[in-house]
DNA sequence: ACCTTGGTTCGATCAGTGTCAATATTGATG
DNA sequence: CATCAATATTGACACTGATCGAACCAAGGT
């Protein structure tokens, strides 16, 4: 139960950039665990995979095809990505599906953004960040 | 299968989030670099310290004030985000200064947002793909 | 020159983690 | 029920990494 729907207070600390005010040690001790579990390529891959997927979601066949690496490993990994909130997952026959969960990757954008000038000027794309 | 053909004009890998087309292995491994250098809470704490305080940059001596650990641990974090480009530093006199690269957290941020609805819809989203 | 203060580097230690082979579990199918 | 295919879990192992004390470097001030 990790989605929070209600609304949050004026600053809220969870959609708070970490440039414009010092996070508490509660708040970076989440994060950071989120972002550890972004820290490893196979697992990033799986996100961007998972995510990047039609229909948003992936079935772990598919997944480890793309790795060289053994389906315990890549199933631990998608285990730890899941523990962290950042995917999802269900069971449909045979195949375990797998989504992401856009609040969480969202909410580790935020955090990262920078106030003024949002997140646009690396080059070209014009991303619309808290327009 | 991965996009390498692609011309890095129009699209860019390294601003395109990864929720639209899978990263490629050696862009991951760059990511994931840098995600594994803030998936620490202590460093996540420092950046944060960094980029918040007045003028943009802080001395050793400020940060390390907050923390209940030693300075050489927290000099070894700093040396963690200055490798991986988050961080830079300069030597005034007797204190080293250090300050957050823009760009680099920008582009983390970049990487993580969902290019359909932004990353600012934190509180009162009904995320469609989940429910 | 010498000491003091601010930071970094070194070496060691101990916890954590990525990986695999082996085994277990779950669901479909004959 | 037996078997097979898709995932998950377990146990083991090597490697990484967070932390500290000690030693070291760099600038000022006396």
């Amino acid at each position: 139960m990790l989605n929070q729907s209600e609304p949050r207070s004026p600053i809220d600390p969870c959609c708070t950039p970490l440039v414009r005010e010092p996070l508490t040690t509660d708040w970076a001790g989440d994060l950071a665990r989120m972002f550890k579990a972004l820290g490893d390529p196979v697992r990033l891959r799986l996100v961007s995979l998972v995510a990047s997927s039609a229909g948003g979601e992936a079935c772990v066949c598919d997944l480890s095809a793309g790795f060289d690496l053994s389906q315990p490993t890549i199933s631990h990994h998608l285990k730890v990505l899941r523990e962290t909130g950042l995917l999802q997952c269900e069971r449909r026959g045979t195949w375990v599906y797998y989504w992401v969960v856009p609040a969480a990757l969202a909410q580790l954008s935020a955090v990262l953004a920078s106030p003024d000038f949002g997140t646009a000027q690396l080059g070209t794309t014009e991303t619309s960040v808290l327009a």
